[in-house]
DNA sequence: CCCTGGCACTCTTCGCACGCGAGTGCCAGA
DNA sequence: TCTGGCACTCGCGTGCGAAGAGTGCCAGGG
């Protein structure tokens, strides 16, 4: 177990570390904490810290930088999440309640976390599985051709053209609407599924065909289309990365094109509250320089998708998950409201 | 005027730069390119390249490299568009007839672009002005609450929440929508507004509010919904770049993330084929340092969206016009059919 | 008149030696 | 257990010299 004391280095060789950019050496450190000690006290501190693999050092003879592991410590135990002041609260519900559809939340969420943590922000479509349904309409395009369109009560909106078997009325298809409404409408996305499959027998023989095709096509909406989308933003700021540029910066642009591994990145994150993977924590290799701040928000009590920030490891953690944390909470009130 | 040879030493100097990425000497050129004389003659041709301003040297006693204006003579005189070979035809036809939706279309299409030029790609949705209206739907949602939703032609899918002045009853919207129809379907984004402007008066005087309305929306989509969607990938590659890194990349990375300084820049390239500003032709400033490769593409003969590259102004320009074309061709293609 | 070979000149780049300074590890003493 | 002191290690910036690439210019030849 490490004393308080060398906590406390620890702590202030984070500090240090991301202010500065560079390695942290024992005279710097009593100069700019007061921790009460000499220098050479804390030299001892360090090696037992650099034993224990919380720091290391580039070369010999230089300061330390602190490891994944000592971030790790950092953010568990040695640091909270930093709130918001009340002017960027003001701000952020102000820059948010200007939005007039889900895409525009979405998109200024995006640039407001980008801006906040001047970082890469990832925003997260509200989920369709933990949604419900707001409407499904059924349009003839053709005699044997149906567009399905899915409302939610997120706003979002998803359609899908459907081959008939066989041509289906205009009654039948009224009919189909309305039961189809009258049972879904309200409900969650994951009970829909049992609330439908008895429907093709309310049907003459000649429609079932058309009807089980339509529920087979909504239900793979409903399931298929959990291939979620996800908006990103401020790219920009990996400029600020560090000085070993391209080498890191490629793979994080690689990695920030394949959605599939943003959501599983997002996804992975479970808990309730802030989510932080420090660099090799990270299933993706081309994110292992990287840290993730995630964390869930949703319109009701309940997370309906993700959203959250990848920046350096060397990155202001309080202030990010603080910022992180914030713009989830408003992003929530707003869906809640629309 | 220049003389034929100094033409021939220009496209040497263009073709070894942007295979090179280094300035070019007077000895190099003729060693690699017979062009029948000595490097001394080279020498003085450069010399008078040099004074027209075609090339310039980074520093006394450099090779020489391409200026934007270099390039643009290299463009416009020097050198056709590479055709792409049958196989890689292929491959782009292959690979986009995967498509399943126009979202699908659009992103592979960038995947695409980006993967065979090596470059950031830029591909704009199809636009809703030159398409058609292949279908308008009315849900009541609520008895004073629609929402409207718009097919194209392209398989563009927009929707806009309607609240009325009045409750509208079941009938009458089943009246509306019959009617509006007949009306709009098959016909021109344009040409809509003349088709519809006497429709409120077909209706009872408690109706003409809502109908009103729902036709004003439905002009607003089509006009203001204008602002263009757009698509970008490969921004990886802009680690290719070059040495001098961070400067050059981040402006760039700033004005991809402007989706409106992108559409204007799709925008002002007017010309039936394939478009090309180099450097400090594009008006953005972030983007002085690259050229942008552009081309509409559409269903029919016309041009409903436009497709591009953004990359280096140092960069293959046959090569990446045969791409931009080729594939601009077969998205228009596979558009067409379905 | 244009091309060519030769020559002197200019810069950049690279390697290397050197010194400085920051930082470390260890040890003896309080 | 902390502290001050001391020797040691490296990384980094600097200065210098040699090498190399490339240029401009000039005089001579087809």
């Amino acid at each position: 177990m490490l004393s308080e004391r060398r906590l406390q280095v620890l702590r202030a060789i984070v500090q240090d570390y991301v202010g500065t950019e560079e390695p942290v050496g024992s005279k710097a450190l009593t100069e700019r904490h007061n921790l009460g000690v000499s220098p050479a006290t804390v030299r001892n501190d360090m090696a037992a810290l650099e034993e224990e693999g919380f720091i290391a050092q580039p070369h010999t003879s230089a300061g330390r930088i602190p490891t994944d592991k000592g971030y790790r410590l950092f953010v568990d135990k040695l640091a909270g999440v930093k709130p918001m002041s009340p002017p960027e609260r003001r701000a952020i519900q102000n820059f948010l309640e200007g939005a007039v559809d889900l895409d525009d939340v979405v998109a200024r969420t995006v640039r407001l976390l980008a801006q906040l943590t001047r970082q890469v922000a990832v925003v997260q479509y509200p989920s369709l599985t933990r949604s419900t349904v707001r409407h499904v309409e059924l349009l003839a395009l053709a005699p044997a051709r149906l567009m399905l369109v899915l409302i939610t009560d997120t706003g979002r909106v998803e359609q899908r053209m459907v081959d008939c078997p066989a041509p289906f009325g205009e009654a039948s298809l009224a009919d189909l609407r309305a039961r189809l409404n009258s049972r879904v409408a309200g409900r969650r996305f994951t009970d829909v599924p049992g609330l439908v499959e008895d429907l093709p027998e309310a049907f003459e023989a000649d429609d079932r065909g058309t009807v089980s095709t339509v529920l087979s096509t909504l239900l793979e909406t409903l399931v298929e289309e959990n291939e979620e989308r996800l908006m990103i933003g401020g790219t920009a700021n990996l400029t600020r990365f560090g000085h070993d540029f391209p080498l890191t910066i490629r793979p994080v642009l690689e990695a920030l094109e394949e959605q599939v591994v943003l959501l599983k990145l997002l996804g992975e994150a479970q808990d309730p509250g802030v989510t932080v993977r420090i660099g090799h924590e990270n299933a993706h290799e081309g994110l292992n320089s990287t840290s993730v701040v995630s964390v869930g928000y949703g319109s009701g009590g309940e997370a309906v998708a993700k959203l959250g920030v990848v920046g350096p490891t060397r990155m202001d953690y309080p202030g990010t998950m603080g910022a992180v944390r914030a713009v989830a909470r408003y992003v929530g009130q707003i869906l809640a409201e629309s």
